[in-house]
DNA sequence: GACTTGTTAATTGTTAACAATTTTTGTTTG
DNA sequence: CAAACAAAAATTGTTAACAATTAACAAGTC
């Protein structure tokens, strides 16, 4: 019923991806722990596909599982492991933009900016939530274009290093650097996008 | 019950890891598709475990997710992808050795030797499932040791590029490599451990 | 005979109850 | 009063039944 609808996420998906949006801006205390039967009652589900969307948070990074004691926020990695995460997430998004672009159509272009919208929308507003939401929805349609394969390991490497979404006060910079990255990819000028997303990046 | 003996994995991760040891030895065929119930009987438990594990080696990449329709055993990386892929691994193992060799103590060397006489003997039985995951369980030692929150990233990498396990008929060049790697760590050589590292993954 | 349609079986998705574990609370004792 | 122990509550882990979906098959239609 509820996933049936063409183009739908599944329950799991769904409830995943708002708790990851939700996490990733920081709404959540690293202190107070999360409970299974809290998140059934507000999704409107029972525990199981909640556990599913915990576990799976768990293995991305976002939380931090520990036998018979549920889950907690992790922490963001220390500074010798943010690099190397960062580094990989370089890599990963150079590779992606470079295999995507060739095959990029009109309508790609078209999301692309919808997403940029949202984004400079979001910053304006300063609504936190929202921009971390769609700085991540940007970089990851990118990937999931280049190859849904690598989406899963990319959104590990990602999360793990938006756990501290420091640069969120430098709002019209945000704007700014993914602006360019998207001008890039419309104007299908590889290098120009390469050198806007490793600025975007740091 | 079953999980509460000091030092046991729990349900999910022992289903887990025995799922992961044989698909990656090849004992899996593509085409057979994974049935929960199967897999719940043949284990003594129910479906929810069993699902839970599913699920995760979906996300490790060593299985295929389809809603409604289960999982299936995935396929290798393409080429790129897989240059990519065995990139990013090099630089995390490299990172993740030079960061535990510091503070390697005499039960680690053991630990890695007695991996190694494992690995050694299974090449000489021609164990191939065995040789697979003894080969897994040491650089999966290493990187554990150096970083428990790397060590999801890492899985999910490494075991997409063991999908295909090409290596496994010069089981020589496998125990000359590894025992390359072991000796170089325990006589605290960084450079030559690198070296060796590197030169294993290949 | 090829194609569609309806029916049945198999499988996954979800739920609620139960078991095991952990945390909290209350009580006793030194 | 503090520490230790015991009981209770809250929470996670597991199970089995049920619902929804998909796949397989047979019958009917052109």
């Amino acid at each position: 019923m509820r996933g049936s609808q063409k183009g739908f996420r599944s329950t799991r998906d769904r409830i995943t991806d708002t708790l990851r949006a939700e996490i990733l801006c920081g709404q959540w205390s690293n202190d107070v722990p999360v409970r299974e039967h809290t998140l059934a009652e507000r999704f409107g589900v029972s525990r199981g596909p909640v556990r599913d969307s915990l576990l799976q948070l768990s293995q991305e990074g976002v939380l931090l599982y520990q036998a018979n004691k549920g889950v907690r926020v992790n922490s963001p990695p220390i500074e010798d492991q943010r690099q190397l995460l960062q580094s990989m997430r370089r890599q990963m998004e150079t590779f992606c933009l470079q295999k995507c672009m060739s095959h990029f159509t009109k309508e790609d272009d078209e999301n692309l900016l919808e997403i940029l919208q949202k984004l400079t929308r979001a910053c304006k507003l300063g609504n936190f939530c929202d921009i971390a939401d769609m700085d991540l929805a940007l970089h990851r349609y990118l990937v999931r274009r280049a190859s849904i394969e690598l989406e899963a390991v990319w959104l590990g490497i990602t999360s793990r290093l938006l756990m501290d979404y420091s640069r969120i006060d430098q709002l019209d910079e945000i704007i700014r650097e993914h602006d360019a990255i998207v001008q890039a990819v419309l104007d299908r000028d590889i290098d120009a996008a390469k050198k806007a997303l490793i600025d975007n990046i740091i």
